[in-house]
DNA sequence: CGTCCACAGGAATGACGGGCGG
DNA sequence: CCGCCCGTCATTCCTGTGGACG
């Protein structure tokens, strides 16, 4: 077949063939649907929460909290959205911004996106925090509106940084004389509380919403309703939708997983030419979305955590056992021999293992050998073939997937 | 029951490139 | 162009520690 009719065959299957979807955008989690099944409650109060602000009143401080997947993004934005059509409509001088905290990344970017909702703008960098903060400050008194700030994934910004952010935020309005600001603390992680300066915990969860995790039932009504608008009828089987909806549940009731296992099952039928899903298709998307999640965290990674992931696979692969940190270190040392880069030192390394370990790639666990020590003991999360994969576009650290460490194959095995 | 291994992991500090105002 | 302030990565130095061995 020569390249013209491939891609004929291509195209002709995206217009006459079994088409799957209506409309594939619905089932990507940024998407903001119209109605927010099982979430009536917290729109309910989070509603009431903001609406002294369209009589012109400050609101009460928000902490919402609640796992990944558990629609807290959602609802914020969707209370938000209908609170800025009303605040239109009556003509209430009010204002918002929504910034998502781990996504700018830094305190300074933070700061930055609340100026330009203020419509002040501020270089990228080479101004100190403090005096983006003041301006942000300035901006918005000029504005004489109520303000309210969302901050989404704060978790990252505090535990990167720390609470001076949140803190500072939290008594601007001491120092505001003609607008007011109000907080909305958006935090995936439970325990963020225990984190806290108990001063800023105590102004900001002056209100609480806790979004509890999805249960089967309720992701499969989610997924259900999304599905009439993105796919075609008849498009979904009930065991694929009832399979999607019992595997997020099992991972903490994440509908943000169920509508990524149904947007990629609905994928691979697509590519099969197949008109229904069924729940061959939605394991085979769960095997998809792991395998590239993986992937693409394995390519990302620096040289240096390459060549980490690298030594811990020799490891493995020679001895079998779980490797440890001292023996980790000499394979990695020579594997940066191989390539002439100076080995990064032993601290550095145990900072990358635990950051691989976080991403899943690898496995730690400290252990206390007695008398011999105490060290961490190492597992590989991933197979060979991901590791080539992920690895293929660069020669030499292909080339050392397969490459023998000396001070391996000398000792012939140790212990255990 | 104390010792002592082989590290873990916190704190302080430095090196470096980007990007600003002046 | 300089000096300054970032944020990021890395090093150095350090104190802490679970439990087998003696």
């Amino acid at each position: 077949m020569d390249n013209q009719n491939i891609l004929d065959e291509v195209f002709n299957k995206l217009f006459n063939g079994a088409s799957v979807f209506k409309d594939r955008e619905v089932l990507r989690h940024d998407y903001l649907p119209e109605r927010l099944p099982h979430r009536e409650e917290q729109i309910r109060r989070l509603g009431e929460a903001v609406a002294p602000v369209l009589k012109g009143s400050r609101c009460s401080n928000i902490f919402v909290y609640g796992k990944t997947g558990t629609g807290k993004t959602a609802v914020t934005k969707y209370v938000l959205s209908r609170f800025e059509a009303k605040a239109k409509e009556i003509n209430a001088p009010v204002g918002f911004c929504y910034v998502n905290c781990r996504l700018a990344g830094t305190e300074y970017r933070v700061l930055s996106s609340l100026c330009q909702s203020v419509r002040l703008f501020v270089p990228f960098t080479g101004l100190s925090a403090g005096e983006v903060f003041d301006r942000f400050r300035k901006g918005l008194d000029e504005l004489k509106t109520i303000f309210i700030v969302a901050l989404d994934e704060v978790d990252a910004l505090v535990k990167a940084r720390s609470d001076i952010l949140l803190y500072e935020l939290t008594r601007v309005n001491e120092t505001l004389s003609r607008s007011k600001v109000s907080i909305i603390g958006i935090s995936n992680d439970l325990r963020l509380k225990e984190f806290l300066d108990p001063r800023v915990l105590s102004s900001l969860s002056e209100e609480e919403i806790v979004f509890r995790p999805y249960d089967a039932s309720e992701l499969r009504n989610i997924l259900f309703e999304r599905a009439q608008v993105a796919l075609r009828e008849g498009a979904l089987s009930e065991g694929a939708l009832s399979l999607c909806a019992a595997l997020a549940a099992a991972e903490h009731g994440d509908a943000r997983r169920a509508l990524d296992l149904l947007r990629v099952a609905g994928e691979v039928a697509e590519r099969k030419g197949v008109s229904v899903i069924t729940e061959e298709h939605v394991r085979e998307a769960e095997k998809l979305i792991e395998h590239n999640r993986v992937v693409e965290a394995l390519a990302n990674l620096t040289l240096h955590s390459k060549l980490v992931v690298l030594s811990v696979f020799h490891m493995v692969k020679a001895n079998g056992y779980r490797a440890v940190t001292g023996e980790i270190y000499e394979v990695y040392s020579e594997l940066c021999n191989e390539l002439a880069v100076t080995p990064l030192t032993q601290r550095r390394v145990s900072t990358l293992v635990n950051e691989l370990d976080a991403l899943g790639l690898l496995n730690a666990q400290v252990v206390s050998m007695g008398r011999y020590g105490r060290t961490k003991k190492i597992r590989l999360e991933i197979t060979r073939t991901l590791i080539k994969e992920a690895f293929s576009n660069d020669v030499r650290l292909g080339r050392l997937v397969d490459y023998e460490p000396k001070c391996l194959s000398k000792d012939a095995g140790g212990r255990d």
